[in-house]
Order: C-alpha cells, then sequence, then structure tokens
RNA sequence: GUCGGCGUGGCGGAAUGGCAGACGCGCCAGCCUUAGGAGCUGGUGCCCGAAAGGGCGUGGAGGUUCAAAUCCUCUCGCCGACACCA
C-alpha cells in the first residue's frame, strides 16, 4: 500500500469501521415487533462457535446480509437474528486437551466473542439484542421445557435398544448422525452397536406428516425434499401371517409390499435376530443355525449392510403354511433380512425379487412365476422381473392384472383374517440421550418408588455443575430428591443431543427475553415461517428433518399457528481455496482481519455474491478480488469525481442523448432486484457493473451531469448497497444527503422507463442467422417481412426462392423458411 | 447398484426453446506515466482469409422443432445422496 494513487481513491481501512459503528449505535437492524410495515424473517442456519472465521464462512451470512438490507430498503420490517449453537464436543474436546483446565463455557464465550467481532467487521448487521446461545442457562431452561412438553404429550420415551455408539466421542448416536456405519463427525470409525436403555422422541407418529407436508415446501431445493422423501422412506404393502408346520398357535408374520405376488412365494427368511428362530428349528439344524446367527451379531453393521458380498444363510429345518394357497415352504435364517425392518421376517418370491433371486439361486431354492410380464411368461428366468404384469399360477387370480390383484389379495387376506394392508417407514424414532457434559441435561429423575419422574417446571433449568466433569462422577448433581415423594432418587445423566437444540432456536428470536415461557406465542405466530433459510446442505435430513417435527408438535400442542418452518431454503456453496474447502485448521484461510486491513470488507462481500453462483462450490482467488476493487472504485470516481472522467475525455459539455442511459437505469433497477430476491448474486453484480459501465461511456461522450445524472447515480449507489454498504454510507453521505442509505427507499422498477423503443430483429433464413435489423418495438409481421425481404443478404441466402414459411417473434427474431 | 445434479472460451461463469460466450479474470496491442501490480483505448471461442466474408462450435451419438446449451433417447465423464428397508 506504499504507492500512491495518482486519482483519489476511497480507503476501506478509514470508512469501513465508520460505518459500522454508526450502525450499531443507531440500531439500524433492530427489528421491531410492533411496526406496521409487512414483515420479513431472514435467517442464516446459526452456527457452531469453533473459533474465528475465515471469508469461506462468511459468504452466506454474506447473502442473508444482502436480502436484509434490501427487503428493509423495501420497506420490510425485517428480522435477521444471529445466535449461536453452542453446546457440542469440539467444546468438551478442547477442555480436556488442557487437562480440564478450559472450561467449555470459557472456550465457547471466548470464540463468539472472536466470531461476533468478525462478523461486524464484514458490515453484517443483525438484530444482536436477539442474540441467543443455546449453551446459556437461560435457552437450555426452555429446551428441557420443550422435552417435559414432548414427554407429556407421550413424545418422549426411554427403551432398551440395541443403538448406535460412537467409541472415539463416548457417547451414543441418532440413526441420522450414522453414515455408512460410521461417526458423522469421524467418517474413519465405526460405530459399535451396544443394548442400552435411552431416551427416544417419537418422530416416527409424524412420519406421514413430514412426508406429505414436503408437497407444501415448493420453494425448497428438490435435492433436499428428495432426500428427506427417501429418508422417511415410507411404502405400502400388507401384512401376512404364515402359520408354522407342526406348531398351531405359532406363526411368522411378514410385510410385503408386493402382496400381488404372494403366490410365488417358495421359502421364507427370517432375521437371524428374529424371536421365532428357535422355536422353528429342527434338532437336526440346531447347531448349523445357532452358528449362524452367532456368526451374524458378530459382524458389523458395515458387513452386515454391505450390498457387495454374497447373500449367506442357513436352512432351519421348520416350514410354513402359505395362507393363500396352503402350501408348505422352508424356513431359512440369512442376515439381509433385517430386524429392524417391518417384522424382520420375509416371504421369499425369487421370481420377483432381485434379493430372493440371488439367493434362491445360490441355494438351489424354487423359483415360481407368478407374474407375465407385457412380453409374455418366459419359459427360465434369467433374472427377478419386478415389473407389473398378468397374474399366472396364482389361483383364483389368474389372468388379473397385478395392479388388481393387489388389492384383491389384500382383500382376501383381510376377509379370511390372515394378513391385512400396512404401511411401513424406514425413519426410525429420534434417539436423543448423549453420554456427554456439554449440552442440555434432560430433565427427569428416577425414583424407587415413582419411577421415572420429569422435573418440574418451576425447578428448571436443570444446570449443568460448574466443574467440567463427566455428570455420572459429579454425585452432587445426580444425587437428588424425587419431586413426588421426596425421597432419595437419581438424576438423569446424560444430555441431549445438540440437535434439539437447534430445533427450537429460530422461535427464540421472536422473543429472546421471555423468561416465562420457551417462546411468546403470539410473536412467534407473527414473525413465523421463516421466508428465507440459508444454510449448508449437510443439514438437509438432520437439522431440517428435527426442526420439521418440533413445528408439528408445538402446532399439536396448541403453541404455533404454523406447520412449516421455512418457507424457502437455500444451500449455499462452499468456498475452497488452493482446491480444498477453506478452513483456518487446513491452513487455506484468508481471514477477515487480512480482508478488511488490505482489500476491505466491501471488496470481498462483493467478490464473493460474484465469484460463482451461489450455490456452487467458488474458488476464491486474489486476482478474482482485485477485478472487484477496480470496479469499487471506478464507482467511487463516478460518484463523486464525475467531472475528472468528463475532463479525461475532453469533451465536457458535449450534448449526448440522455434517453439511453435513462432506458439502462430503469432495466438495471429492475433485473437487480429480481435477482437479489432469487438469490442470484453473481449476476445481480454483473448487471451494476454494466450499469456503471453505461454511466462512464455517457460522461466519456460529453453526457451531461445534470440532474437527471444526479438522480442515476443516487440510484446506483442505492442498488450498491446492499452488496457493499459501507462505501454506499460513505458515498451517500459525500452527496450531501442527509439520511442514512440504509433508511433510504429502494428504486421503483419503471416498465414505461425500461422499454426499448427500438429492437435488433434477427433474421434468419432456414434457421441460420443471415442479417440484424434495427427495427421499431412492436414491429407488425407483415413489416417485417417486408424489410426481412429487402435485406440483400437475406435475398442471397433465399437464392431466388420465397419464404414458404415465416416465424415471427415480435422484438426478437424472424425466421423465413425457403 | 439406485436416485439426483452437473458437463459451455485459457479461467470463473452468462444465456432455460429464439443473436451462444453477458459480467469479470487472464492475455495481446496501443496510449498516458519518472515509475507501474495504477489509469485509459482497442482486441480476445476455434478454423480459413490481407480484408470483406465464410465455415465450425455448448462432453459424444441420435431424435423432436422453422429454431436446441436449453426438450426427448442412448452413451461417456465428474460430483453428491442413498445403498439388502422386502
Amino acid at each position: 500500500m506504499a504507492s500512491r494513487p495518482r486519482r483519489s481513491a476511497f480507503v476501506s481501512q478509514e470508512i469501513e469501521p465508520k460505518w459500522q459503528k454508526v450502525w450499531a449505535e443507531r440500531g439500524v437492524m433492530k427489528a421491531s415487533d410492533s411496526s406496521p410495515k409487512p414483515k420479513y424473517y431472514d435467517l442464516v442456519m446459526y452456527p457452531y462457535p469453533s473459533g474465528d472465521l475465515t471469508v469461506g464462512h462468511a459468504r452466506n451470512y454474506v447473502m442473508g446480509d444482502v436480502l436484509a438490507r434490501m427487503k428493509r430498503m423495501q420497506g420490510f420490517e425485517v428480522l435477521h437474528p444471529f445466535g449461536w449453537d453452542a453446546f457440542g464436543l469440539p467444546a468438551e474436546n478442547a477442555a480436556m486437551k488442557r487437562g480440564g483446565g478450559l472450561h467449555p463455557a470459557k472456550w465457547t464465550r471466548d470464540n463468539i466473542a472472536k466470531a461476533t467481532r468478525e462478523l461486524k467487521m464484514m458490515g453484517i448487521l443483525y438484530d444482536w439484542d436477539r442474540e441467543v446461545t443455546s449453551s446459556e442457562p437461560d435457552y437450555y431452561r426452555w429446551t428441557q421445557w420443550l422435552f417435559l412438553l414432548m414427554y407429556e404429550r407421550g413424545l418422549a420415551y426411554r427403551a432398551m435398544a440395541p443403538v448406535n455408539w460412537c467409541p472415539v466421542d463416548k457417547t451414543v448416536l441418532a440413526n441420522e448422525q450414522v453414515i455408512n456405519g460410521r461417526c458423522w463427525r469421524h467418517p474413519d470409525v465405526e460405530v459399535e452397536k451396544r443394548d442400552l436403555e435411552q431416551w427416544f422422541l417419537k418422530i416416527t407418529d409424524y412420519a406421514d406428516r413430514l412426508l406429505d407436508d414436503l408437497a407444501l415446501l415448493d420453494k425448497w431445493p428438490q435435492k433436499v425434499r428428495v432426500m428427506q422423501t427417501n429418508w422417511i422412506g415410507r411404502s405400502m404393502g400388507a401384512e401376512a401371517d404364515f402359520a408354522v408346520d407342526g406348531m398351531p398357535g405359532d406363526s411368522i408374520r411378514i410385510y410385503t409390499t408386493r402382496p400381488d405376488t404372494l403366490f410365488g412365494a417358495t421359502f421364507m427368511v427370517l432375521a437371524p435376530e428374529h424371536p421365532l428362530v428357535e422355536r422353528v428349528t429342527s434338532e437336526k439344524h440346531r447347531a448349523r443355525v445357532r452358528e449362524y446367527v452367532e456368526k451374524a451379531r458378530k459382524e458389523t453393521e458395515i458387513e452386515r449392510l454391505s450390498t457387495e458380498r454374497e447373500k449367506t444363510g442357513v436352512a432351519t429345518g421348520g416350514f410354513a403354511i402359505n395362507p393363500v394357497n396352503g402350501e408348505k415352504i422352508p424356513i431359512w435364517v440369512a442376515d439381509y433380512v433385517l430386524v429392524t425392518y417391518g417384522t424382520g421376517a420375509i416371504m421369499a418370491v425369487p421370481a420377483h425379487d432381485e434379493r430372493d433371486f440371488e439367493f434362491a439361486q445360490r441355494y438351489d431354492l424354487p423359483i415360481r412365476q407368478v407374474i407375465a410380464p407385457p412380453s409374455g411368461p418366459q419359459v427360465r428366468l434369467r433374472e427377478a422381473y419386478v415389473g407389473p404384469g398378468t397374474m399366472v399360477n396364482s389361483g383364483e387370480f389368474n389372468g388379473l392384472d397385478s395392479a388388481i390383484a393387489f388389492e384383491r389379495i389384500c382383500d382376501s387376506l383381510e376377509a379370511k383374517g390372515v394378513g391385512k394392508r400396512a404401511v411401513k417407514y424406514r425413519l426410525r424414532d429420534w434417539l436423543i440421550s448423549r453420554q456427554r457434559y456439554w449440552g442440555a441435561p434432560i430433565p427427569v429423575v428416577y425414583c424407587p418408588t415413582d419411577g421415572i419422574v420429569p422435573v418440574p417446571r418451576e425447578d428448571l433449568p436443570v444446570l449443568l455443575p460448574e466443574e467440567y466433569r463427566p455428570l455420572p462422577e459429579v454425585e452432587s448433581f445426580w444425587k437428588t430428591t424425587c419431586p413426588k415423594c421426596g425421597g432419595p432418587a437419581r438424576r438423569e445423566t446424560d444430555t441431549m443431543d445438540t440437535f434439539i437444540d437447534s430445533s427450537w432456536y429460530f422461535l427464540r428470536y421472536a422473543s429472546p427475553h421471555d423468561n416465562a415461557e420457551p417462546f411468546d406465542s403470539e410473536l412467534a405466530n407473527h414473525w413465523m415461517p421463516v421466508d428465507q433459510y440459508t444454510g449448508g446442505v449437510e443439514h438437509a435430513i438432520l437439522h431440517l428433518l428435527y426442526s420439521r417435527f418440533f413445528i408439528k408438535v408445538l402446532y399439536d400442542a396448541g403453541l404455533l399457528a404454523v406447520t412449516e418452518p421455512f418457507v424457502r431454503l437455500f444451500n449455499q456453496g462452499m468456498v475452497k481455496r488452493f482446491g480444498q474447502v477453506m478452513s483456518k485448521s487446513a491452513g487455506n484461510g484468508v481471514s477477515i482481519d487480512e480482508l478488511a486491513g488490505a482489500q476491505g470488507a466491501d471488496a470481498g462481500r462483493i467478490y464473493e455474491m460474484f465469484i460463482g453462483p451461489p450455490e456452487e462450490d467458488v474458488e476464491w482467488t486474489d486476482a478474482g478480488l482485485n477485478g472487484v476493487v477496480k470496479f469499487l472504485q471506478r464507482v467511487w470516481r463516478l460518484v463523486l469525481e464525475a467531472q475528472s472522467i468528463a475532463a479525461e475525455a475532453g469533451q465536457a459539455g458535449a450534448t449526448v442523448d440522455a434517453s439511453g442511459l435513462r432506458r439502462k437505469v430503469a432495466q438495471t433497477v429492475g433485473k437487480v432486484t429480481e435477482h437479489f430476491d432469487e438469490l442470484r448474486f453473481n449476476t445481480a453484480v454483473a448487471f451494476l457493473m454494466e450499469l456503471a459501465n453505461a454511466m462512464q461511456d455517457y460522461l466519456r461522450s460529453g453526457g451531461a451531469r445534470d440532474a437527471e445524472w444526479d438522480e442515476h447515480v443516487r440510484t446506483l449507489v442505492k442498488l450498491l448497497n446492499p452488496l457493499a454498504p459501507h462505501l454506499g454510507e460513505e458515498m451517500w453521505e459525500r452527496l450531501g444527503e442527509k439520511g442514512m442509505l440504509a433508511d433510504a427507499s429502494w428504486p421503483a422498477f419503471d416498465a414505461a422507463l425500461a422499454a426499448e423503443p427500438k429492437v435488433v430483429l434477427v433474421v434468419q433464413v432456414a434457421g441460420k442467422l443471415r442479417d440484424r435489423l434495427e427495427v421499431d418495438a412492436g414491429l407488425p409481421e407483415a413489416e417485417a417481412v417486408r424489410l426481412a425481404l429487402a435485406s440483400d443478404k437475406v435475398r442471397a441466402a433465399l437464392d431466388g426462392r420465397g419464404p414458404s414459411k415465416v416465424v415471427y417473434v415480435p422484438d426478437r427474431l424472424i425466421n423465413l423458411v425457403p
């Protein structure tokens, strides 16, 4: 920075802190609960406070800020809050690394202070009066309150179950936190299965609504809706009871999505853990079955679930009776059947199921076709036929279309009382217990007399002990008395999954200081739903599914009037540098201090918006950033030193037609507004660059700096403001404006001003471009044809042939087809 | 394996049926300057051509259409999600 520019230039280090201070003092982004203006709730996912921010983290906060600033100028009462998802393991790990010397609370608060300062340095405005921190008692008190609500509504229960255990974090995990059998936080660590008694939330009660209401979320990325649909995994089918041969009273219930293939069942398969395995096994087979079951139990989840390996199983020697035709079929045990899904037992129809087919081939089991494809019945199947067709080998149902037979066979099962239609889900209940210190304690007490007793609401919060130590080791924490009988009792020492904290934080922003309830229903109903929600796609299932669930429960409890929390969802891409996601630990981060100290926050903000489509990952380069700096310096001179630019061209005083620029300004207002609204920031920046170029050209060609010019300059500054707010305010002030630019009104789009009187009409002959004609807008077709035929180039291309067909798109193109 | 997304100049990317390459980076030439990592002017998809002009061109092959980067079919490549859910 030693060299001195010849022309005057702004110095970001001087103007940025100046305006940040003014915004803070005036509380520019404070949201009023009682404003007559229409509300706009603009939210970014609250982050885990892991330390210093990089410009990479800042990208989605800038997106939120650009939208918030424009919406304010457009006359909305904008709620743009911020907070911290502050409970979680990194704080504990940091504490452990230093031998417990650094308390997680201290570590968390220090990190929050650093990140807050950096957000402010980026010029990002929030209503900091509404800041929430999930690890503070005045927040987690209400997280506990909501747990009690779940408990009262029968949605929180304690059960013994085989659960996922992360050996590194030493805690259990929810299904959603297990990815390919590995911990979501440690991609190289396999989770273990443990049988433990844990707390669950009954999200499966809401499976249908969570699935069906996805149809309402038309402003969510399709990708996320598909992922949630698959995760919930609803399937429609039937359950049927197969009697066990020689064991009256015993039957095996199976679930199938293909009741139309019931006549094709040639064997049954039980999961190794199925409770009837021992009973149906014959003495002759017992040793082998036990050995197989034992082996399956020892295998890891990853091995069990691999689709690569060959299917294995053993016959039990037992037989079942097919309820539709009385046929006796062998019962096998195989680990490709999961005890956790459906009924843990299946009827195997190898002719019409790929997995059963593979298994039947390997163990030489019979394959019977019961559905003939439209191409006609095949003599020998080479692979399972899973499509629809005509029923064969199916008794009274022969000849029916398989879709009709599906219904008829269900009717028949129901009439005979041996089965019924059934719906199943992949979604499991949400395991929320965590064996960790740094989380919200689950507010229940175990009493020898009264069993599970919830902590009364007036006794909340159940505070974490001051000292950082595993809770089961802190006697003063768990040793308590029963709220019911007063006798000695033991407090629950597990804390809640941090995804509970984040399932309702956006409600707390509506009434962050309410000390009587988690949120004020009236205020929450005023601000909700969130109009724009921005965050990473990694929460496509986890946080976004859990939050939807919470909202539906609160709706049912009469505490909230909305059934979906987020109207429009946007997943931003990540910022990379040297090919890797930018992060402090990877050593490729650009810090906000570095940025602000060199090119400035405004340049960084615009660059992050201009660098590429907002949903794509982008590569940060210093050269690209410098291009934006040049643009801003050019705007600065354009706005404040128009004279020098005109003088430079040596034509000051000449007169040029101002109507072209007038149109350009009007068009830019329309396009920039639309593209900001649609979060297409990269193209919005491009339009502003075009406008600045056009204004510069106007001056250079001798355009007058009259009252209209002054208007154009103010329009440019306003349009630029959401992107470069510091520079905007500085220019606004120097233009002699009294109020704050942040409070100025957004330019209105004037379609009449933007309309082009003359258009370039493309002339094609047989679809090939032959000429361009400048014509009046709205030219009638006959006139367009006449003008086109008058062109030498067109006549040459037609080569004497008359056009037999004319396609005319007014103001765009005319295509003459010989 | 299944589902989804993406594939456009040297680079980031525009254009969602109607002029391919907006805007920017980079590069080339020139101007200005004591100096340039500043500013300004012009150029910049590829091929032929001195130019005028012409031809080709959005991973590949087909198709629909007066017209395709855009819609359809197949195919290749990259990325993501799910992965024995009966």
